[in-house]
RNA sequence: GCGGGUGUGGCGGAACUGGCAGACGCGCAGGACUUAGGUUCCUGUGUCCACGCGACGUGCGGGUUCGAGUCCCGCCACCCGCACCA
């Protein structure tokens, strides 16, 4: 299918509109306190006088009613050139194509909806785009299942998913989709990559890598979940091969500096993943000279203070340096034994704890700087070999891992730490003064590692020196559904990028190719596609066979929003500088570290590249939970999987958005056994209906309303404004109920449904669920007598005036227990809120006549009287 | 092991910088309307008892304070992330 037929819908010109609906002026435009008012249009309809008893709330009519006349107003359309209002960038996560919508994307996507619609009634110009993460591995696998070209199969779904997302009633700018596997897209995958490739950022090298034996494909660290392929759950071996990597590593000093940009806005677990997967540990380098070899060895050590205390030396099994110093020596056979054993090891059996510490002698020796002392070198497992230098120094006493390799070997152990008195444990990691350490003896830990660092430099046996725990990002895939790596190996020329002009490199159409995976990549195969001219000397060469990791393709996709169809760049820069960076970003917590790790690393290199002021991409980050049935996770093996199209069917998709933003703090989990959607359809009917009770005239003024009533109405605005900045969405809609409850109260009980602050109150209603239910929403407000869209009608202005409370409940505290209560006036003085308060009963009871020992007075909510 | 988080009625959850614990909803109970109720509307619903102007109550134990769900110290339980990173 061609990408054409999965483009938006044709929601036809603007200017056509369907008879009846009137299109309306940009609302909040040149407003100071954004906040606006409709201009009422004359009455569409008459409003009913009371609610028909016999009328029902139809959820699925509402539906088929407002669809159409929201693809004819298009009300989400973002940065027309006419536009003054401020802008503001809201971005949900894009879903993989993997089927329809299920009922985790039914509350991310809820979540980002009433952020996005409630930005627009603010008065804000609000770009919230959509599209598609559509390249990756279960399309590949289900072309192969299926005998088809992935294209298919991920085109059908993002049709299946964007009919969804529409019905769904999601805000999105339709004219703005983007899918990466289109080639407009992954050209730009392609482009950057060769802007990194001429700065040195992407390379290639040869190095053991994470193997999925079942997916045939090398996998980024981030993919190895607990020695576990991410995808396919199978277990990850080690193979030496060379591939694609970008230079993160030299970003990382900035990618930790930054996040104090973000503290206070994105969550702070997220922060702490961010760093602690950045590992930056400060500590220096040491030569040490070994006996028998020209060249010395340096390790990585983050406690120098404990040289002295080194008793031993120990290289990676796994490094070249361990092979090169067992070659010719007696231990030879043992290692090579030790090595081979060590390789079939996968992480896994290297993920037991306390599991017990092997290695081989080498029978070679290190010398000690700082006093000569041979330390014996052993090869092990144990330390790791892309990890500072894949040596270290060992210090029994200061680090329990020595500690238990000396224990296992019986190697001494020299306490160089003096540990507290109390202490019973093994190695001593604390602070404390430096013994058994020569000219550090009685320092502390700082200080000693200032004092050892200067010491070594004066005699170029070491220097001062930071490690990272991250590595760099390996791309390359064995995989067909990916972007195409944009180089030409030449006999002669070597590593040759394609030229730009002659980019996008399309993928080949999958018919005939065995995408079956083998352990190298389906293109490879392809001779009419692989064999080209080089573009340097014109020879034969062959394309790269691989393909990118697909996170490359959601590094950016933020800001190909912009103009996805722009055909001279990724995007413009200057309409990236009026967009950037994202206000608020929406998703799950599942891509705390790799795609906003990943994300932020290129637009650090953007920015390098001249071509965005921005140096982090998502400035507010919210992060849903997940959507559970009894307990777990849902699935279909477990029996426990809630299909959101049958929620959907049975209650609607107001009252399934309203449930998902109800349940709780959006970062919780939703265990759909604990909350009720039929709860919430039956507020929404409680809350249609009010608008059908309502019989004053549109445009009535509320000013001469029931004063209560306005008072409840102003105060429901004003709190739930906040709630919803504060992410708390469902204290935002208790306040939308309760000011349900006090209209309908109002209508049946109090001043009836003519008072003019009842419209008010129906209003407010109906505004504040326009962002959750808009489809309600849309119906309470042509019942109420106005025209579409509520979704534009502007957020009530709040009369502070009405804020204010006639009078407020004090409570008299005697010795902290609440003892009695006061009507008093809001702006009482303390002085006499103070006397009134002593003149109570229960205080003159307490006091019986003696004098208070104190009196705290808090006006006009508190008074608490101690009695001496 | 290291790091982070959470703990409030039968349930989901409220409670801004310490100030009436339990907003709002679910469930449950009772009532009104109704031929009917999987409708609507109203009322009640933390625990205990001696039923009061009562006592107790936010995982457990201490502390600070006139006052603690909120702050401090020490535990317990559960959840998440990392996992031999020297």
């Amino acid at each position: 299918m061609p990408a054409a037929a999965i483009g938006p819908p044709d929601l036809g010109d603007r200017a056509e509109c369907a008879p009846g609906i009137r299109l309306l002026a940009s609302p909040a435009a040149g407003r100071s306190d954004g906040t606006s008012r409709l201009p009422l249009g004359p009455m569409s309809a008459t409003p009913s006088a009371t609610t028909d008893a016999r009328e029902e709330y139809d959820p699925e009519a509402l539906q088929e009613k407002w669809l159409g006349v929201w693809d004819e107003l298009a009300p989400f359309r973002s940065g027309r050139p006419d536009d003054d209002r401020p802008r503001k960038y809201v971005l949900d996560m894009f879903p993989y194509p993997s089927g329809d919508l299920h009922m985790g994307h039914a509350e991310a996507y809820a979540l980002g909806d009433v952020l996005a619609r409630y930005w627009v009634q603010r008065g804000f110009n609000v770009l919230h785009p959509i599209g598609w993460d559509a390249f990756g591995l279960p399309a590949e696998n289900a072309a192969i299942k299926r005998g088809e070209d992935p294209r298919a199969w991920t085109y059908e779904n993002i049709a299946t998913q964007k009919a969804s997302m529409r019905r769904y009633g999601c805000s999105f700018d339709w004219d703005r989709v983007l899918n990466t596997c289109d080639p407009d897209y992954y050209r730009w995958n392609q482009w950057f990559f060769l802007r990194m490739f001429e700065r040195g950022l992407a390379y290639r090298k040869a190095s053991s890598v994470n193997w999925c034996p079942s997916c045939q494909t090398v996998l980024a660290n981030e993919q190895v979940v607990g020695g576990l392929c991410e995808r396919c759950d199978s277990v990850v071996t080690k193979k030496k091969l060379t591939q694609w990597y970008l230079r993160i590593t030299d970003y990382a000093d900035r990618l930790l500096d930054d996040m104090a940009l973000l503290e206070g806005q994105w969550p702070d677990k997220v922060l702490q993943m961010q760093r602690n997967w950045i590992g930056r540990s400060t500590g220096a380098e040491v030569q040490f000279a070994i006996e028998g070899r020209d060249e010395p060895v340096t390790v990585y050590t983050t406690r120098p203070d404990t040289l002295f205390g080194a008793t031993f030396f120990v290289v990676a099994a796994d490094s070249d340096l361990a092979a090169e110093l067992a070659a010719g020596t007696p231990a030879q056979a043992e290692f090579e034994a030790y090595l081979a054993a060590t390789k079939r090891e996968t992480d896994i059996d290297r993920l037991a704890s306390d599991r017990p510490k092997t290695g081989v002698f080498l029978h070679r020796h290190a010398v000690n700087p700082v006093n000569g002392a041979p330390l014996p070198v052993y090869a092990s497992d144990y330390v790791l070999a892309d990890y500072g230098t894949g040596a270290i120094m060992a210090v029994p006493a200061q680090d329990q891992r020595d500690w238990d390799f000396a224990t296992t070997f019986g190697l001494p152990i020299v306490r160089t730490v003096t540990p507290p008195e109390d202490f019973d444990g093994e190695a001593y990691v604390g602070d404390g003064p430096a013994m058994n350490s020569g000219f550090l003896d009685g320092l502390h830990k700082a200080e000693a590692i200032e004092a050892i660092i200067g010491w070594l430099e004066e005699r170029g046996s070491g220097r001062a020196a930071v490690n990272y725990r991250l590595r760099d990002w390996l791309i390359s895939r064995q995989r067909f559904w990916g972007t195409p790596i944009p180089i030409i190996h030449c006999p002669v020329d070597g590593e040759v990028p394609v030229p730009d002009e002659q980019l996008p490199v399309e993928l080949p159409d999958a018919e005939g190719l065995d995408l079956t995976p083998k352990g190298a990549s389906p293109l490879g195969a392809l001779d009419a596609w692989s064999v080209v001219d080089c573009p340097r000397c014109g020879g034969p060469a062959r394309r790269d066979p691989d393909t990118m990791d697909t996170f490359v393709d959601s590094s950016w996709y933020f800001l190909r929003y912009l103009d996805p169809k722009r055909t001279d760049g990724p995007f413009d820069p200057a309409e990236a500088n009026a967009w950037l960076p994202v206000d608020q970003y929406v998703g799950g917590v599942t891509h705390a570290i790799l795609h906003l790790l990943y994300a932020r690393f290129f637009t650090k290199v953007i920015h390098d590249l001249g071509m965005l002021d921005a140096v982090e991409p998502f400035t507010r980050l919210l992060n849903q939970g997940m959507v559970v049935m009894d307990g777990s996770a849902m699935s279909k093996s477990r029996g426990n999987l809630v299909r959101l199209s049958d929620e959907l069917a049975v209650h609607g998709v107001d009252a399934i958005r309203l449930t998902m933003v109800f349940a709780g703090p959006p970062e919780d989990d939703i265990d759909w056994a604990d909350v009720s959607p039929a709860g919430s359809k039956k507020f929404l009917a409680r809350a249609w209906r009010l608008a059908g009770d309502v019989t004053s005239a549109p445009g009535t003024d509320p000013a001469g309303g029931d004063l209560a009533l306005r008072r409840v109405t102003h105060r429901s605005i004003h709190d739930a404004a906040r709630a919803l900045e504060d992410y708390r969405f469902n204290v935002a809609v208790a306040k939308a109920m309760e000011l349900v409850n006090a209209a309908r109260k109002a209508i049946d009980s109090g001043v009836g449904p003519a008072d003019p602050a009842v419209r008010e109150a129906a209003e407010a209603v109906a505004i504040i669920l326009s962002l959750v239910a808009p489809y309600t929403a849309e119906e309470m407000w042509a019942r109420l007598g106005h025209e579409p869209s509520v979704a534009l009608a502007g957020w009530p202005a709040v009369d502070e005036a009405l804020l204010v409370q006639e009078s407020v409940t004090c409570v008299v505290q005697i010795a902290g227990k609440v003892r009695e209560r006061l009507e008093v006036a809001p702006d009482i003085t303390e002085a006499a809120l103070r006397a009134l308060a002593l003149a109570t009963p229960a205080a003159q009871a307490a006091l019986g006549g003696r004098e208070p020992r104190a009196v705290i007075v808090r006006a006009p909510k508190l008074v608490n009287v101690v009695p001496a």
